[in-house]
DNA sequence: TTCGGCTTGTGAATTCGTTCACAAGCTGAA
DNA sequence: TTCAGCTTGTGAACGAATTCACAAGCCGAA
């Protein structure tokens, strides 16, 4: 098994997303190995799913001893592609975006915001940050000009799906969507939705169903 | 099959939060009925999945023509527990804590924002909207007077486990985590994770595999 | 009333993800 | 070197979620 031969399976990723931040934390406390089950029990998981897990990448284990932390830690960030930046465009600079451009630990793990758009003629030209906000108008141009990877979507749900088949047309692959509504696009553009309704909607309904 | 009998998947609760919302929109459209197909088709998803979701709530379609879409609205409303409104605190009011707070969508699903807390001083005494920023020290005091049912934490990662367990501690059984940390609760409090970073990281696995 | 066209609700089949359980292998001590 | 004590990696068993496929039922037209 290996990232070359095999495609993750989502929830795998997810979790190794988790593992690595770990990893790092046991890094900086000066520890040179973890066993699965060090690694289980700060992700809220068992030690079988961390080993099963882990074996989609290979074998980097030692039996009788764990992980290095040294090297799985570089492992994973090669797997998860953070061993280069990404260029990233914010769409919409309002309350939501604001906030995520100014979210360190984007940055440091290596999404750098590039380009800013809004579509409020009083933002357009203002800066965020170092950034200048660009019209909604020059939304291709930016994109091929800061040759953008990764697209995040934080516009009111109503302008969504038309910014981001524009978006889609320019030829990005990876959009991570903020706004309420469930966009469509090509099976070959890799989409991500937060959704902060649908996971209070869910605590809800955890709420609701204790009252029974 | 009810809501009284059986507990529903969580990866079907979350879908239906998804239904819920374009139920209304086809309500405000005028849209009197609709088929599962067409559900499917606004949710990415397939017929069979909507209809599979839809039989945990018992039996609302009508066969050759669809559910009514303003009692299916109500049905989803009760089981998601949205008929009634949710007390809720906010923990932190940075960036991401402010940008929560006036997200409209909230209000308008009956979570109503009634407690903020920051332990910052400068900020403690402060407005945001019309809520009294309070110290991280009347948490308890807080959460119990405003009679609180979930807590939404937007602290950084290094206090927010601190803070949870004195949230727990008061009786609140419902938490939406946006700190890049993996809380540990009791199994009996309700927990949702939003991690940008594992968002991003997941995309950044799809991209990074593209390259192959 | 009968028929044709739709659409639901749901067992059965399938796919996907998690957990179990254990052989294989590393380390350090004697 | 041998042995005891751990820990990995992974088939096999299990369980959960999705998809298939079709009988049952509703509606409107003739």
């Amino acid at each position: 098994m290996n990232e070359f031969t095999s495609r993750i399976p989502d929830a795998t990723v997810r979790r190794l997303s988790l593992y690595l931040r770990f990893l790092e934390d046991f890094g900086r406390l000066g520890v040179s190995s973890v066993a699965s089950s060090a690694l289980a029990e700060k992700g809220g998981t068992t030690a079988a799913q961390v080993r099963k897990d882990l074996s989609h990448l290979g074998s980097y284990g030692k039996r009788g001893l764990g992980y290095s932390v040294a090297e799985l830690t570089e492992v994973l960030r090669g797997v998860l592609g953070l061993d280069s930046t990404w260029r990233v465009a914010l769409l919409g600079a309002g309350r939501i975006g604001t906030a995520l451009f100014e979210y360190e630990p984007f940055r440091r793990r290596g999404f750098h915001i590039t380009t800013v758009i809004d579509n409020d003629p009083c933002k357009v030209g203002t800066r965020l940050g170092a950034i200048r906000i660009r019209s909604e108008h020059q939304l291709e141009a930016a994109l091929r000009e800061d040759r953008i990877d990764l697209v995040i979507v934080a516009v009111p749900a109503s302008v969504a799906q038309g910014l981001v088949d524009r978006v889609v047309a320019v030829g990005i692959k990876a959009v991570l969507n903020y706004a309420p509504v469930q966009l469509r696009l090509p099976a070959d553009v890799a989409l991500r939705n937060v959704s902060m309704l649908v996971e209070l909607e869910s605590l809800s309904y955890a709420l609701a169903r204790r009252r029974e």
